[in-house]
This record gives structure tokens, sequence and C-alpha cells, in this order.
DNA sequence: CCTATTAGGAAACGACCATTTCCTAATAGG
DNA sequence: CCTATTAGGAAATGGTCGTTTCCTAATAGG
């Protein structure tokens, strides 16, 4: 029995893949061609894995496609973090995110789009329990929004008479909004202004 | 020779089946499953077809979806100007259009979601001819909502220091962002509030 | 060194995909 | 009434899909 320790080794042929390093390709094709439009043979090209070894990481295809998406969520998480950690205010903390967004609608990204928009837009329908994890972080990020505007409202960036939770979902379809402009690219020279436009809200 | 006569009668038996009822099938079932999440089976069921009638209107299935995409926009369109027809300032119609689109992003209409956003989200990257098409789409509105903003510069409804290229690209932004959050229908009490919120842009 | 266990990988599998074929039905023109 | 033309529809087609099988390789424990 294992009484509690941290899984010294694991038992077997050790794994030769970079699981994380894996992902991120399975992250760069789903996001690219969508769950549906990604074929198997694709994911091997991308990830450089036969179809021995995904079908041992992994139940099927929609597996990977979930663990791609949780390992997206947290990268994304961590890029909003960092924008975050240096925003004091309310309102200065709503500008890192919407900025944060913006940029991630221009060049290679913005054309590549959102993974997590990808999900809802394909699958949401189809499968309940992504449905699940996409309405919940959905959910999470505009309660967090929420959150910044009331701070906003005790630190006195933000006026007193700006709805917490309808601006939280303004702001919130602001930003998965702007990862569709982003994907076409021809709106790209108007992100950043559209992000300062969309403050506006805040006053 | 048909001599510019408004072709009386075409050649051949006639077609039986209504080509909008099909056409609306046609977006009813891409809408949910996605262009790759939909097969010619899925399609011959939800429009009542057989593949011998599809095939002999339509190239292929892009082409199938081509025509839906055209149609789904045509439809929208005039949604929109039915919403737009009573609006004098400039105001007033950007906040018709906004509350079009959050309307739509409720109920079945907004779980469903929207064909062209998953145009872009599904085939942007891989099919230039759709690329094209749906960011001219998404041109044309930003250009459209630019020149509200500018007719609320000139009728007074709008302040002049609202940039109206940044502002009319954070308005398609949300507009597109809205559709999103309505597929999941847990954000669905808050959508007209957001509508308000985000005309504070204009403020 | 032997066994258990897990990973890597090529080939094979059945299922389903988009599309075509081939036949019949319906219309128009002559 | 015959021919040309186009639509409707069932069945067949070849290809690709996701997945499995089966074998070999690498590790740990005994």
């Amino acid at each position: 029995m294992n009484f509690g320790s941290t899984s010294p080794r694991p038992v077997g042929r050790p794994r030769e893949f970079d699981m994380n390093r894996a992902l991120d390709a399975a992250i760069r094709i789903f996001s690219e061609k969508g769950y549906h439009g990604t074929s198997i043979a694709e994911l091997k090209a991308e990830t450089g894995l036969t179809a021995g070894s995904i079908y041992k990481a992994f139940r099927d295809k929609r597996d990977v496609f979930v663990a791609a998406y949780d390992r997206y969520k947290q990268i994304r998480a961590d890029l909003l973090d960092q924008a975050l950690s240096s925003a004091s205010t309310g309102r200065e903390k709503i500008a890192r995110v919407v900025n944060s967004y913006a940029m991630s609608a221009c060049g290679e990204t913005g054309r590549r789009g959102c993974l997590a928009i990808g999900a809802a837009v394909e699958l949401v329908l189809s499968d309940a329990e992504i449905a699940d994890r996409v309405g919940e972080h959905n959910r999470k990020l505009v309660t967090r929004l929420e959150g910044f505007i009331r701070d906003g409202h005790v630190d006195g960036s933000i006026r007193k008479d700006v709805d917490p939770a309808g601006t939280a979902l303004a702001l919130f379809s602001y930003l998965q909004g702007v990862r569709i402009a982003g994907k076409t690219g021809e709106l790209e020279n108007h992100m950043l202004p559209s992000a300062e436009a969309v403050l506006r809200i805040l006053d």
C-alpha cells in the first residue's frame, strides 16, 4: 500500500513524452481546427505521439480534449493573475483584464482563437459535462469581475451607480467577443482602443 | 435564348421542397452541432431531404453551409433593420442593436448560438472564402456602429469625446460576446442589464 | 534473472463519412 | 407522344474516422 507517500515512482515503463508539451500541442490543434475538425491523425502529427501512446494516456479523443481544455484554462488563469498582480484599485484590475484579453485577440494568438470559446460554441449543446465546465468557468470570471467592480466602489475608483451584475456581464461579453473579433484579424488595429473605450462603462 | 425575361419557368422537373425551409433547417442543425459536427445524415433528417435532392441542389456539404450562412445573415440583418426602424438618434440606434443581440442571447435562440460566430470559430482558419465573408460582415457591422456613433455626435445624443472606431469595436465585441454568454444560459437573467450597462460606453 | 506492469508503435478494425451512381418521376418544348 | 432536362431517392462507394489489437521495450520488485 501507498501510505500517503506522493507516489515516489510509478510502476512499469516510464512515459517517454512530456505530458504538458503534448497537451500544448493538443491545445494548438484543437484551437485551430476545433474538436470535430481535429482528427486523431492530426493529433498524432502535432503531438508527435503514436496512437498507442495517446490511447494509453487517455480514454478517448474527448478525454484528450478535456485535458487540453483544463490545461488551457490553467495557463490563461496564470496569465491573468500575472496581469492582475500589480493592480491596486478595482478599476485598475478591470483595466488589466480587459487589456490582457484585447492583446490576446491580436496576432497569431488572436487568429488561433480561444479554446474555451471553441468548446462553448461547438460542444456545450452536445456534452453536458463540458457544458458544466464552461458554465462554471464563465460564472467564475463574471463573479470575479463583479468583485472588482465592488472593490472599485469601495476604493472610489468606480462610481457607485455602476450596477455590478449587469456591468460584470457586459465586460465578460466584451472579453469573449474581442477574441472572436481577433479571429479575422482585420480589426486588429482597433483592439487596444476598444479596450480603452469599454472601460468607459465604469465612468 | 432567354432575352432578359425573369426565367418564367425552369426546365425539367420542378423542385419539390422549399429551399428556404430547407436552409432554415440547415441553419438550425449547423448552429447546434457546428459544421464538422453535422453529418449529411443529420442534414437529411433535419431538412427531410434525401441525399439525391441535397446533391442536386448543392455542390457539397460546404456549399450547403455557405447557403445557410448567407440566409442566416440576411435573416439577422432583416431583424436588425426592424429593430432599428423606429430609432431616431445615434444613441437610440445603438441601444436597439445592443438590446436586440442581448435578447437573441436568451432562451432557445441563445442556447443554439450564432451561426456566424460558429463559422468564425470553426472555419476562418481553414477556409479562405468563408474567412472573407465573415471578415466582411464583421467589418460592415463595425462600420455601421461607427456611423451610429457619428450620428450621435451630430444629433447630440453621444458625447463628442467618444472615439468612434474604438467604441464601435468595443460594442461589436460585446455583441459577439453576449451570444457566447448565451450558450450556457446560466447568465440569462443579467443579459438585459448588461445591455443597459454597456451603453454607458456612450456617456 | 524472472515476473508484473506500463509505454511505444504498426497494423488492423468496424463504423460512419461525404459523395456518387443509377434508376424512376415530373415537367416543358416540339 | 417523344425527347430533353431536372428532381427524388435507394443503394453503393471509397475513404477516413476513432479505436483496438498485438507485439516489443523499459522499468520495479522480488
